[in-house]
DNA sequence: TGGTATT
């Protein structure tokens, strides 16, 4: 019985606080005292219930009906297995609600497509509701997200491209403050399985007018991942660190520490006197990957996240779950040369290794990370030869560390930084995409965004891209160093990136 | 010289 009342108290307070006729309800009564409601625990006079019965919500109930008045209403469409209206568990008052089940499924669907919103019982200003309890399913697992609709779409327009994969419960368009369509819904169904059938038919299935990609259907946040998203957004605006960090349990530890490791060994690197951008920005690259892979956000760190082609030569390893033996050359499937060079003499053309030689063991991720720094740089030769030229001195500059758990947090955001603090680049290889284009500028400072420009039509990179620091002198450190970069033929343009309302061309 | 969005 104690499991009975807690579960009505649930199911009580989930009804009060979904539905939206204003039926006051403070959670913790169970209807359990009534004529109609059968006790569970006594075989003899408990009627078959259908296993996959359902439990009906019933709103906007006269509080002078009780069960037996309510009773006659619903019989109509099938066997009553149960029927509670809800009371205030410590006044008894009739809460203007009630839990309603049929022995059959059927008898429920009938009930709801014939009584839901389409009477009012007399003395009540709202059309009956009559749906599924919420203590049905947890909701979450029957509601969709739907992006990349046309701002211009209204719920109805929503309502009818979904309405053939079954019962829509909800339909809500979401909008901004001025009311304006974002551009995305919830739909939700009255069951997962409906759901499950409109996201296979209709996710990517259609591009509407106006959207810059085709149609997303999938299952909405649920609150632990909608909490996390605040959290993220929180975190993001105040600049701190990451939670997402500490809920990856094992693999968040493992990744801190890997970038304890890194950081530790960037340090001796440091204090030897070897630090110099391009050691700093391998550096930085082993600590993307290898706070990326211990995630398992990005098995192949080194794809582009955009323009679909791969940099000659680079093979986009995925990291193995179990590690299997590497050699100083890198990956499995890495050409034991690329451009004819041993890619660690690529890496390190001037000579320089800024890392203590170490014995790679097969197991450390670490040399993986390493490796694939080795590749990066192999297809690239002429960037990296450059470097040492364009730093023929140390240059003014501490690249500044990233800090512990940042990395994902800052990939993820997408915002502008402070005045000044933004960056315009152009003239990117053209396999840049958003991760090398952080990559490259993560030795200069905290990048909290970066962005290639992708042609929507090709999804080519245009070459040119932002990428924003969290302070303008991080920006002008990555100005001073970065600016006139050669990378193969090209040489980057490397400017703050121009206001939006000014109109001064550079 | 940008922006795939979660009541």
């Amino acid at each position: 019985m104690y499991i009975k009342m807690a579960t009505l108290a649930n199911g009580q307070a989930d009804n009060a606080s979904l539905s939206t006729n204003g039926l006051g309800s403070s959670p913790g009564s169970a209807g359990h005292m009534n004529g109609l409601s059968h006790s569970p625990g006594n075989p003899s006079t408990i009627p078959m219930k259908d296993h996959d019965a359902i439990k009906l919500f019933i709103g906007q109930i006269p509080r002078n009906l009780d069960e037996k008045d309510l009773k006659p209403l619903f019989e109509e469409f099938g066997k009553i297995y149960e029927l509670t209206v809800l009371k205030d568990r410590f006044t008894g008052m009739h809460k203007g609600c009630a839990f309603l089940t049929y022995c059959e499924r059927e008898s429920a669907l009938k009930a709801q497509s014939a009584l839901h919103e389409q009477k009012t019982l007399p003395g009540m200003n709202r059309p009956i509701q009559v749906k599924p309890a919420d203590s049905e399913s947890r909701g979450e697992d029957r509601k969709l997200f739907v992006g990349m609709l046309n701002k211009q779409q209204s719920e109805d327009d929503v309502r009818r491209l979904f309405e053939a994969f079954g019962n829509i419960e909800e339909c809500t368009i979401l909008r901004g403050p001025d009311g304006n369509s974002k551009g995305c819904a919830f739909v939700k169904y009255s069951s997962h399985a409906e759901a499950q059938a409109a996201i296979n038919a209709l996710h990517g299935s259609q591009t509407m007018p106006g959207a810059s990609s085709s149609l997303v259907v999938k299952f909405a946040d649920t609150d632990k991942e909608r909490t996390m998203r605040r959290m993220q957004q929180m975190a993001g605006q105040m600049g701190m660190f990451n939670p997402m960090a500490i809920p990856f349990g094992a693999y968040g530890a493992y990744a801190q520490a890997l970038m304890q490791q890194q950081a530790a060994l960037m340090a001796s690197v440091a204090q030897g006197g070897y630090l110099n951008p391009m050691a700093a920005f391998a550096a930085a690259q082993m600590q993307q990957m290898a706070a990326l892979n211990m995630n398992g956000l990005a098995a192949a760190p080194m794809t582009p996240t955009s323009g679909g082609s791969t940099p000659p030569g680079i093979t986009a390893p995925a990291v193995p779950s179990i590690p299997s033996p590497i050699g100083v050359n890198g990956f499995t499937g890495l050409p034991p040369q690329a451009n004819g060079q041993p890619a660690a003499e690529a890496v390190f053309a001037n000579g320089i290794h800024p890392y203590p030689a170490q014995s790679p063991t097969a197991a450390d991720p670490l040399q993986q990370a390493y490796a694939g720094v080795q590749q990066y740089a192999a297809a690239y030769p002429a960037a990296y030869g450059q470097i040492s030229q364009a730093f023929p001195q140390p240059p003014p500059m501490i690249p500044q560390q990233q800090r512990e758990g940042e990395s994902q947090q800052e990939v993820l955001s997408k915002r502008d930084g402070p005045e000044g603090c933004n960056l315009f680049i152009y003239h990117l290889p053209q396999e840049f995409g958003d991760a090398e284009l952080m990559q490259m500028f993560l030795p200069f400072g905290n990048v909290i965004s970066s962005k290639v420009f992708v042609d929507r039509a090709t999804n080519q990179s245009k070459c040119f891209g932002f990428v924003s620091f969290d302070n303008p002198a991080s920006a002008q450190t990555a100005i001073q160093a970065m600016n006139g970069f050669q990378i193969g033929m090209k040489r980057l343009k490397v400017q703050l990136k121009r206001p939006k309302d000014a109109n001064r061309p550079y």
